[in-house]
DNA sequence: TATGAATGAGGTTTCATTCAT
DNA sequence: TATGAATGAAACCTCATTCAT
């Protein structure tokens, strides 16, 4: 009975169900029940049904940060960073197909009433792609006329768009594929060409 | 007390109620109060609540579609075609910032449940995005190096992701000039460009 | 449109519709339906829902007795008159499952209802058994031990029940069979047998 | 606050509002009210409002039918067979008004949605009825001519329609007359009587 | 008389949350 | 810590009835 983490169980319970059936059709009950505890036990670990989102989301792009760093600690060549960075979402989108749908999708909804909540790591997720493209700008390699911030988003809708897709069933050609010529389209609108023109 | 069109106001009520509090945190009631008719009135016209967003969805797409239409008629060139498709759907996401939020967020979250509904509209919307990028390959203005439907859904999702942003309320700068940018990202990687390498 | 009698149609329809779904949950607008008329137009007949039903049970009591007394006219001896009236009765009923329907089991569901209503028809048909049974006595063709109001209820009963089960579509026998037999089995207990003990 | 049988109190509370106010006129916070528990702990024992009725009727029947077998079980005469068993249910009913007045008159008002419910206890109430008649047939102490199932019906018929005029409050005389009379009559038009004739 | 769009009161049911054990 | 029976607030939706035409 004494599990070494109940919490994990239920946060991993959450993902499962919440993918399934939306955060909002979703029942506390089927959480505890997927997690195999008694209902009032959430109430242990959760001060309520949307901190359970709230705690989904935060540790899983935590988690995902985590795996961007280790995977950028020795890439420098900022072309190389971002194709290196839509590898390790894809990744990670592709180790959870439950997880992604959670992500790109309950997230959004709930957002709005996340406001007062603590969304420091998707800003630092969008930030982290920021300072990439920051980085190729300072080093010459990307064109200085695109805003970091904006390039990050529009990068970061992209991919998201795919991985949707992808989480949605319609699978239509590989995961690595998909995201190699996202990260093309990216890279080659980005980067600097001087012999061209 | 007979109004002209009921049903236009109830979705117009719709979309300003679900915008400000999300669709499943919205009461019909609310949107009845909203669009200042009866609760009972509201199910003259449609089918449920879920049934409204479905309306309001369609309705939104089947007009940004007919927009769309009206702007490329004229438009041939498929560099200019996908920048005016672009242009097209900022200028209408710009009209309503709740229209906005509604299709971006609430969208999403309700897709699973959308499965059995008549998706074509939104089908359709990016087939137009692919469509325009095919054409472009068989003029040898595009690299035929992509996939048009994923290059489709990549452009979409990039364009509707700054347009989250911006209706989230962080307009960090022009809405024409994110626009452009993300054009002009995704034509740079997209075109052809013979002379270089 | 203009029909002779909006108001037979209305109760017409009523019976079918209150006979397939029940009364309380046969809808008003059913019933308008089924008559080819509008809603409103059956709030210029009857008062409200409950007023189709009472209208409905008074009107086919009343035609059921009119047939009684036309039938009865011209029988004299007590036995006769009691198995003429089982006969009306079942005859009545068989010309309409659906007015069988209505009259066994709405009507009692109703009736608690209707305390205040005039209820004078089903009174003088129980009252028209009882007094078929009184006369029987005073001929002493029938057993003086039994309560007149009583044999006539229990009389009812019998026949009544019956008449539901072959209404629920479970016709065992011959209608005519099962009305002769029952009317059998109580003329053999109600007729004095002075020969026999 | 633990109450030893929740259902039973809810049960009992149903049949009571029910008795009073007709089901479709009941509401699922007077029966729970009258139970002394919240509206929701209804759910937790029963599936709906009509899962109520149903339940009521179910364990009621069943009670009666019990009873019956415990009467029944040293009684080897037909005739007394069958007066016993007329006795038992007029005890029973007599023992609960509202119950005699909710299985009399609102069990058949949702006679029709109880088609497709376990009606078997009813079924085997008859049966114990028709049995007895078919002994009594099998050992000559019955008259042969008869249909021992629709004689049961007609039987149950005439001592139910004696209990309704009993239930609903027009108690012109004792109940066990009635009862008896009832008996008297069916039986002295079942046995048979080889003297006479 | 007839219509039928509109009304709005109110009931059934769900489900997040609590708390006695 | 853990349980899960109990709670009760609140929302969706229905449908009898009205009334402007």
């Amino acid at each position: 009975m004494a599990q070494p983490d109940k919490r994990r169980r239920i946060l991993d319970a959450a993902v499962k169900v919440f993918a399934q059936f939306g955060f909002y059709n979703s029942k506390v009950s089927q959480v505890a029940k997927e997690a195999g505890v008694a209902d009032g036990t959430i109430y242990l670990y959760f001060k309520n049904k949307e901190d359970i989102l709230v705690q989904v989301f935060i540790d899983s792009i935590s988690e995902i940060l985590r795996r961007q760093e280790e995977a950028l600690v020795d890439v420098t060549d900022p072309v190389e960073r971002l194709a290196t960075f839509a590898r390790v979402h894809f990744d990670a989108v592709a180790e959870s197909r439950a997880l992604a749908e959670v992500i790109t999708v309950e997230l959004r909804q709930s957002s709005k009433f996340m406001r007062n909540t603590n969304m420091k790591p998707f800003g630092r997720y969008l930030g982290e792609i920021a300072q990439i493209v920051e980085e190729g700008q300072q080093q010459g390699r990307f064109s200085p006329n695109v805003n970091p911030r904006i390039a990050a988003r529009a990068f970061f809708g992209a991919i998201d768009e795919l991985a949707l897709e992808w989480a949605m069933g319609r699978r239509q050609s590989s995961l690595k594929d998909a995201c190699a010529q996202t990260v093309d389209l990216f890279l080659s609108g980005l980067v600097t060409r001087p012999q061209a023109n």
